[in-house]
DNA sequence: GTGAAAGCGCTAACAA
DNA sequence: TTGTTAGCGCTTTCAC
């Protein structure tokens, strides 16, 4: 009665759960039959799949793509950075992002680098030890460490929202110029001639602002008075934003704001004053928010297809790491002016 | 000058990046020990502490989390999941989450579930594949697949923006009925007694929805009107239901919408009607967005800190993965009303 | 404080 | 179509 062996080296590791080799022993195969029968069903007999499907399917077993990643250097994992989740403007975005990729059986990681870029080197680090298929980032990478820690990585990665001739790699996005351009452009056509504009204080506003100024000085028209507010832009930036403005140039007839939520603001602060919009005061705004077409009066304003420019970012990604071609890295989705009530 | 010896064997695999071997090698240590210097930097004496971060600044290596989570069970990532990410009323909590989370290391992961339960079981299959630390859901879990899966994993759980006395394990949130009765009493209080719901047609509504009615009922009033809008709730058909309502009880004077969004909607469809509010009709939304307190008239709504739900999330997974013990499970955040000019 | 050995659970590469 | 072998890059365990 003596057990005189040694006793079964039992290592506490591993998590415990069901493994494909459990799975496999179950079936009465190998277990890289078993991992063909789950990831490319076709290259095994029915008999196989079937015994194995039932060998899962007894177990509940799930697998553990943090393995299968390491064995095939292929994660399956998106990063997505926005500067904030808690705003509108990127939600379409990272919305058609998550499904799209989903599909393809590909999960999205999010990060959130706010509008100043401290934490950047410290988000990438984060991001990249992950050994994501791909990098989705709002905006372009200014930041020479930054591109060179990306490139180094050889990840692909998908710049977005803006338009740049020196892309890191993809890009999908629209020209922040051409929008200040034609909503110059747009406003003096409807016969306003006192422009303002009210703009977050983030990077691609900037150069909308200017190139609206700019466009706006070149029509004639007299020097554009800018209000500057923080970034993110609220309804409430954009109330305090007219009272200023009213102040300095109470004559002004139109404003162009950097978001719907500032032109919500303005609209409001209008209102509350029983300033009638658009008969006294036109308004635009940018990003075409869910609620803006149905506001009262219905706002104009700058429609970018947040919803495309996700689904092409995905398509990017997922093209590369499934080793297709890209033939057209950079992809202008353009914009276009709705036109509504509030001018 | 022949070169008898069998070529090196480079057996294509990996990713051809830089290594923690590497890394070692270069700082004359061993990889474990280089290990440690990364991790646990106390464990390891000052002259190896430097000869590695030396050698890791001069290759540019970037940790491998997805090996390190295989090695540990710890993937240091933790999976999210809302009906979806493109509505204002969970932003603050996933932004709240990605930034504690990452406070700590950890990386979030989002997944989008929709408003119905059908793609459910494919997410939870997507998630577990990877091995998350934890898992923060919106509501309560009610499928009993679900549960059983979610319990087999043996993966913490959080579930939040509800209560209920059957958690799956960890719960933060609070009461709708609670929520539903408070606003009742309140309008009640007001003086108020012909009332109204507008409620999108999810779970949680619903029983806002209820409890509204029914103590309102309690209270004397005449039987509550309620209109019933399509998830996720929109400024759209916030206007459309005021609409509806006042065609059939043009004598109402108060409504509680189940979002901020829905209750802009009414106040929208009440301005262009020349309806004042809240003289003759008084507003209640939910969700005190952020811009709903700068609105004309301000809104009167019920207060729900989402920023401290997802930390407080953040904590239970974060505790959890830290193998600390959690004393209490279950969280009541409760909420508030703020009262503003609607009312 | 440091290291050697042995996996974590899976899949690429090669062979039959 | 199926199996064998050998890792992927890291950390646990145990020993010094």
């Amino acid at each position: 009665m003596n057990a005189p062996t040694p006793p079964a080296r039992r290592s506490r590791r591993g998590s415990g759960a069901v493994t494909l080799h459990d799975v496999a022993r179950l079936a009465g195969v190998a277990p890289i039959t078993a991992s063909r029968a789950l990831s490319t069903p076709s290259q095994v007999s029915a008999d196989v799949l079937r015994k194995v499907s039932d060998a899962v399917a007894n177990t509940g077993y799930v697998r553990n793509r943090l393995a299968g990643g390491l064995a095939s250097s292929r994660s399956r994992l998106v990063a997505a950075v926005v500067p904030t989740i808690s705003g509108p403007v990127f939600q379409q975005t990272v919305q058609a992002l998550t499904d799209a990729l989903a599909e393809h059986g590909y999960q999205l990681m999010l990060g959130q680098s706010g509008y100043v870029d401290s934490r950047e080197d410290a988000l990438l680090e984060a991001i990249i030890g992950r050994r994501p298929d791909g990098i989705v980032l709002t905006g372009i990478v200014h930041s020479p460490q930054g591109r060179r820690r990306l490139l180094a990585a050889g990840i692909p990665v998908v710049e977005t929202w803006d338009l740049t001739p020196t892309p890191l790699d993809m890009l999908v996005g629209f020209s922040h110029v051409e929008v200040g351009r034609a909503v110059a452009d747009f406003l003096v056509a409807k016969g306003r001639r006192r422009l303002a504009m009210v703009a977050g204080d983030d990077e691609r506003s900037s150069r909308r602002q200017q190139a609206f100024a700019q466009s706006a000085r070149a029509a004639g028209v007299r020097e554009v008075a800018v209000v500057n507010v923080p970034a993110p832009t609220t309804l409430k930036s954009g109330r305090a934003a007219l009272a200023d403005l009213l102040q300095r140039l109470p004559d002004t007839d139109a404003v162009f704001c950097s978001s719907d939520l500032l032109a919500l603001g303005v609209m409001t602060e209008a209102q509350a004053r029983g300033i009638a919009v658009p008969a006294q005061l036109a308004v635009v705004g940018f990003g075409d928010l869910e609620f803006s077409a149905d506001l009262h009066p219905a706002l104009t304003t700058v429609r970018i297809d947040g919803t495309a420019i996700g689904r092409q970012a995905a398509q990017f990604i997922v093209d590369r790491a499934e080793g297709r071609e890209i033939a057209q890295r950079v992809v202008d989705m353009g914009f276009s002016i709705v036109e509504r009530e509030s001018t």
